[in-house]
DNA sequence: GTAATTAAAGATAAAAGAGTCTTAAATCAA
DNA sequence: TTGATTTAAGACTCTTTTATCTTTAATTAC
């Protein structure tokens, strides 16, 4: 796979927030519970995120976490960088070392260009646009049929 | 990474075992001594290779293993089908189910013409390509300075 | 202030990936 | 045939990732 489990995860949760659309806080339990994922686990992404500013939280009643920002201003890079690292995007696709534009391998042209247009594919989509596709039900966030209600 | 280490070492031995290109069998001894590898490590990975056909192998004296083709039949893509498995060509980045052409989220085009993409990158590059510019040291495939001496 | 609620933090455990070690089996050379 | 060499096979260990559990701290409602 190409993103961490975590990664993954993480995705899906903001992407239940964004769905949620609310200004109020979300519990990461009742996320958890939507999802179908683990709570503790769950949470502990959620400190990743908070750290990277990708969201806000608050404790006690009524608390949860929120989006740090409006779902448009958060794309899919955002998340990734965060949680995975940004190493994908930058590093030779077979471990090795000493290349450049100077010396290229045969590989190194396609796989430069390739790697530019993945970046290019997760920086170009908000949690907003799949939030939206989510809500016209042409796409779910979770593996069992009831999620949304 | 995209690629596993057992992937990322699996192409470099290959490539070793390339650039030898003599018709006799290449010690794995030799070629984690020249790669840098443990010995052990890379004698498990070339029993993937062996039993997925991309190698022949012999014990004994003058034992070592070989490309079961020739370097121009090899392509990367064959090595990483072996030891990673094609999950990262076939499945959603986002680890969603139920999606498809018919129902696409915000990233399922530029994703699923990624995908294929990538798979044509690997698909176009042989060992043979690789091995004549390590041969021409525009490339090297170990980390250590002193290769292929 | 008290109780209920919820995230924060960190210890612990299970699973997967990466790497090591030992023994067995095959092959070759003398 | 014997001994040296080299892969085959599998047990084992270490590390990282994934997941669980427990305790603490903050917030709100009453
Ligand atoms: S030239 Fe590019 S693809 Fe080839 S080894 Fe270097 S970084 Fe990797
Ligand atoms: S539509 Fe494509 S990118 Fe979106 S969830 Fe489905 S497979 Fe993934």
């Amino acid at each position: 796979m190409i993103l961490s489990k975590t990664c993954n995860y993480a995705i899906r949760a903001l992407l239940y927030v964004a769905t949620r659309k609310s200004d109020n806080f979300v519990p990461v339990r009742e996320i958890s519970q939507k999802l179908d994922l683990s709570f503790h686990f769950l949470s502990k992404i959620h400190l990743i995120l908070i750290q990277h500013h990708l969201t806000t939280s608050s404790r006690g009643v009524k608390g949860g976490v929120s989006l740090a920002r409006p779902a448009e201003d958060i794309t899919i890079y955002d998340i990734i960088e965060a949680v995975d690292g940004n190493a994908m995007f930058q590093n030779c696709v077979l471990g090795l070392e000493n290349c450049s534009d100077d010396h290229p391998c045969p590989l190194h042209h396609s796989w430069s260009e390739y790697r530019l247009n993945l970046k290019k594919i997760f920086q170009e989509v908000t949690l907003a646009d799949l939030a939206e596709k989510i809500n016209n039900e042409q796409v779910r966030l979770s593996n069992i049929t009831e999620i949304l209600d």
